[in-house]
Formats: C-alpha cells, sequence, structure tokens
DNA sequence: ATGAAAGCGCTAACAT
DNA sequence: ATGTTAGCGCTTTCAT
C-alpha cells in the first residue's frame, strides 16, 4: 500500500522557486536544466538537488510561449475504432519521436464538424506541423490550413496544394491486383462492396469497374462503407440473391473492417466462405491475418513513417515543392478466398 | 482545383495587430473575441471584421499560461491497437466535451518506459486531470502522479490512493458468469487462456480458479497474453492434446483480441468452433457480435464516460474520498460456444 | 560562470 | 464602454 498522500495539491514551485533554493538567478536554473555546459558543477547540483526537493516541474505553455516552439506535431485520425489507423499511428509516432517531436492525436469519429473543430484545436496550440490519417475536409479546406502550417495527408494523393505532401497506396491497381486474383481462381462474377461517398472509396470503386472491364466482366457494386455492420448490410444484400440476379460467388469489399462483416453476413446466411463466395477486403491490417481473409494490403506503418518524416523535412525547409510518395500495395492470399463453386446454378 | 497559396507562412497575426487594426486597445480585442458584454456593437464588429481579414488565431499557450488553466485533460491509452480502448475512449470524449474540456491523447503502446515519458509529457503540459485507460504503473506511481493532478483510472480498481477515482467491472464476477455459461451448456474440461503476467490478468484467472472450484471442476490455466498472436499460441497448446491429457473442450480466454486468436488457432486445427470446442472471450468490443463470439461483456463507453465525470467532480472538489465505481458486467451468449462434443474421448 | 532585464501573447484588475 | 498596467513562467540577450 503506498503511502496516502493528503496535503493538497499546492501551486507548482516555479523556476523562481527552484533558484531562490539553490541561492541563484532563474537564468542559471533554466540553463543548468537543459544541460548547458556554461554551468559549474557545485551550481548544477544544487540546483539539481533544488529542483528534485521541491518537485519541480518545467512548465511547457510557459516555454513554448518564450521559445515560439511547441516542438510537437499534430495528429489527425478519422476513426479510432479501425485499427488500420493505429497501425499507421505507429510510424508516424515512431519517426515524431526520432526527430524528437511530441505528438498531439485528435480524432473525429468520422464526423466531418467535430473534424474541423479538432484540427482548430491543435492550430491554436501551434503544433508545427499536422498530418491527417484519413481525412474528410474538401481541397480548399486541406490549403487553408496548410497555409498556416506545414501538413501531410496520408491514405490520399494531394496535388497542387502548396506546404501539402502526401503518402498513399495506389486504390486502383489495389483493386484491380483484387479482381485479377478472383478472375485467375476462376471467378466471374464479383461484386463490390463500396465504402459510401468519399474520395477513397470512389477511387476503388472506379479501379473496380475498370479492372472488371479489362476482363470484359461486368461489375456490380453496392453502395456500403467503411465500419463491419455497413459491411455486414452491404454483404447481406449482395448474396441474397433475387430469382433474376444470381448472386456474385466474389465480394471484392472496400476495406478490411467491412470485410470482417461481409464475413460475419455469409455465416448468418449459411453459406461457406469460400466453398459458396469468396471475400477479399482492402487495406491489410493486422487482425485480418488471424481471421484468415484474403485482402489487398498497403504498408501501415511504414506510410505513418513516411508521412511524418516528410513532414519534419518540410518543417525545416518550408517552400519544397509538394511531394507524394505512393507505397507499394500487394494481394495478400488467405482462406477467405478460393475457386468458386463448381456447378454455376 | 483550390487557390495555391504561394506567400510564406508569416508570423502569426497577435491581438495586438488586430486591435491595431481595429483601432482599439488589446484588452477590448480580447474581451470581444470572448463574447464579452460589455463591449459596444461597433467595436465587436470592427474587432470581428479585423480579425477576419489577419486570419487571426487565439495562441493557446498564452492564454493557458495567464489564465492558469488549460482546460484540457489527459487520456493515456495503454494500446491503441485494441478496439476496446477506442470504445471507452468514446466514453471519455463524450463526457470531457460536454463539460467544456479538451483532451490530450497519448498511448504508451504497452510500454512501461514510454508510458511514464508520455504522463510526464502530459504533466508538463499542465492538463488539469488525467485518465488512465489501462496502465502498467505500480501504485507508487500513481499515488505520486495524484499527487500532481487528479486522476481516474479505467479498467481497474483503485483503493486507497488519495485522489484517485477508479471505474472497472468485476472481473472475478466476469469470470464466474463465463465459467457458469460453459458449465451450463455442459463442459466441464474448461481451461483458461490467461491474459499475461499483470492486475488485470492475474484478477481475471483468480476469478476463472474460483468459479472452477465452486463447480468442484479442475481448473487448467495456459499462459498467454492479451494479444491476437498470443492467444492464437496459447489456444493451440491448449488443443493440441498429449496422449495422457485430453485437450479441454472449453477456452475462456482473457481477453477478446485474444479470443480471436484463439478462434484462429482451431481453424487451423482444424477443429470447429463449438462443434468440438468452445470459445469465449471477455471485454464485450463490438467486433466480437460480427465475429459472432460469445463474451463477458462490459459496457465500456459508459465506463470512460463515469470516468470523465468522476474526474471533472474532482477537479471541481479536490479533496472528496476516492470513489469506486462498479459497472454490471454480463455475458453475451454468441455463436462461440455451445455444447460439448458428445462423445467425450 | 552568473545575474539582470526584457518580453513571448495573452488575461484581468483597475482606472477612467 | 474602453484603455492602462501588471504579470503568468519561461528563455535569451547582454552585462559583468
Amino acid at each position: 500500500m503506498p503511502p496516502t498522500v493528503t496535503e493538497p495539491i499546492r501551486k507548482r514551485p516555479t523556476l523562481h522557486d527552484v533558484a531562490a533554493r539553490a541561492g541563484v538567478s532563474k537564468s542559471l536554473v533554466s540553463l543548468a536544466l537543459r544541460d548547458s555546459p556554461k554551468v559549474s558543477a557545485a551550481s548544477r547540483a544544487a540546483i539539481l538537488a533544488a529542483a528534485e526537493e521541491l518537485g519541480y516541474r518545467p512548465n511547457r505553455t510557459a516555454s513554448s510561449l518564450v521559445q515560439q516552439r511547441t516542438h510537437s506535431i499534430g495528429v489527425h485520425i478519422l476513426d479510432l475504432h479501425n485499427p488500420v489507423f493505429a497501425e499507421i499511428l505507429d510510424g508516424v509516432h515512431e519517426a515524431a519521436r526520432r526527430h524528437g517531436y511530441s505528438t498531439l492525436l485528435v480524432t473525429g469519429n468520422a464526423d466531418r464538424q467535430t473534424e474541423k473543430q479538432e484540427i482548430t484545436r491543435l492550430l491554436e496550440s501551434r503544433v508545427e506541423g499536422l498530418i491527417l490519417i484519413a481525412h474528410r475536409l474538401s481541397d480548399d479546406d486541406i490549403a487553408a490550413i496548410a497555409a498556416e502550417v506545414p501538413t501531410a495527408v496520408v491514405t490520399w494523393q494531394m496535388d497542387g496544394i502548396a506546404r501539402v505532401d502526401s503518402v498513399s497506396g495506389d486504390d486502383r491497381l489495389g483493386m484491380r491486383l483484387g479482381v485479377d486474383h478472383l478472375v485467375t481462381l476462376g471467378h466471374r462474377s464479383i461484386a463490390h462492396l463500396s465504402g459510401g461517398e468519399n474520395r477513397i472509396s470512389h477511387a476503388r470503386r472506379d479501379g473496380y469497374v475498370e479492372a472488371m472491364a479489362a476482363h470484359g466482366l461486368e461489375p456490380r457494386v453496392i453502395p456500403g462503407g467503411f465500419t463491419e455492420s455497413q459491411g455486414y448490410r452491404a454483404a447481406h444484400e449482395a448474396a441474397s440473391s433475387s430469382q433474376d440476379d444470381p448472386p456474385p460467388t466474389a465480394l471484392l469489399v472496400a476495406n478490411d473492417l467491412a470485410a470482417i462483416g461481409a464475413l460475419a453476413a455469409m455465416r448468418d446466411l449459411g453459406l461457406d466462405v469460400p466453398g459458396d463466395i469468396s471475400i477479399v477486403g482492402y487495406d491489410g491490417m493486422r487482425l485480418l491475418e488471424a481471421l484468415d481473409i484474403t485482402t489487398v494490403a498497403q504498408p501501415l506503418a511504414d506510410m505513418g513513417r513516411q508521412a511524418a518524416d516528410l513532414l519534419m523535412e518540410r518543417i525545416d525547409r518550408l517552400d519544397r515543392p509538394s511531394v507524394h510518395r505512393r507505397v507499394a500495395t500487394e494481394l495478400r492470399s488467405r482462406g477467405s478466398s478460393g475457386p468458386p463453386p463448381s456447378p454455376r446454378r
């Protein structure tokens, strides 16, 4: 059992208090605490002791104010419930730490209004750069933000906006990989469960339609979304055939989370995966390995790392031209995809 | 295509600049911007216009410094990869917003060292309160932190530490519910895949052992962890029988993520769930509904909400006695649990 | 090696 | 209703 602390939380000691106790000036304390070499060993020892005894804790708001630097970057995540974003964030954290920056993490939870508010908060906190891990803002919004602070966007390619860099996979190519995989397995009736009305979903949908056309196949897009439940509903709809419209033999889903939902729907419909119907997701989140679901994978942590690296570069050199980094997308074949059922009914 | 901004990022305008442009004093601008009633309509209009034209953005570090308040709380999350924590966080966010606080979100990603550093950062940023959504700190660490700032702990009951409140489910009861569920289905050989060496895992393990004893059954604990891969390994070990040690007919797993891994292991071993073996998770995260896995559920968002509410209360009344809130735990029966295979071999 | 003084951008107490 | 003034806690010249 730890000692029960009962004194009231007193006003925190300041540099002034430490200085008084160590019998030196404020300036010297400041230097000593930041390991300046021009402090004598004796003073340093006295100062460190005094700080320790008082439980001194530097005040970042004060130091940020005078330094005109916060040493922090803001990170906006679209939706913390999607593990994909946590994986991207790992890379961001790693790179930010490496560069000596701390991160201010916020989320709009997929609500555009909240998203803007949270970003405003970051700007008021004077972050030195901003990383948007997926977002719902318009190009104008982004341009306005980037006019205030260097910005890097992950999961979407940004072009022609000053001071904005971006990192993304190739969504069209990715969908092509997915379609090719299924066609190679023998599928011809492949439906796409879309991710809803946003840019990424549109790109993936377009990629799907193109790839189907390239194989001379008829596309079929079922409106869906990026969550398990939306995937569930869309998959349910896709697989419940009407008599004049036989169900597809494969579902290419807009993202991994929705693919999990799709799998659930097949189970509830009593369909075997991949025996009756194949399912392919998109993003490559870790969890899908355990779930044995085929997916079009992106190097998530690496995307975050690259975005943070680009941002740091830009903070140092504000007017470098915008760059976009395209990362490799690859198909990871697992147990949720296989040949179509042999007797087509 | 948005207008391409090319001017360099100039020094941000301050209150002083706005005041000069509007032809009034700094103080009046400050008042106007914060909707004080003692500003004339004319001045207010002029000030708002000037601020707009200059693209004025208040500086929170400055305002925090002078107000001696940050209007923010710190939130530490053990592991952003576990969707359980995102659900708890929803509740925290909701309550914090309601009380007019913003949140500073950090994660140690299950690394004790990083965890301490991140919390230190929060303290230096002068958060007015701290919420720990699972943690690996000692009671002494917590006591030291709480001596600086009001603290609320989620998922673990804290007792006897001044200025620390907590919200948790009843892990022993929860495990009892899990065991009872399986026993009622007819299971007698129920193994527990533990969550590793931490307090929560220990409590859940103890609860399991007690519940088994209450039914006169032999407990069997397999060391595991809180991740999918650890669940996978532990389940694999549990279900691969040696000849003198028949495999259990049910696995009661330390948390949901590990239960997903356990399910994967059964699939890879060619075992049917629940035909050959039943699986029950713990936490009640949303995703498990789609995956149709039985789990011992806690009201996650509500736990976060209550923790934030307690924290706000304590910020207002520092010396209120510590309180612990216990939330209801319930079994959600789904498709991963059923009767044991009839011919026991 | 150390200290005095100025000031970061803002708010608040006080004056008018 | 508006302006003046004095800091908040810190870093950073500039002296000594």
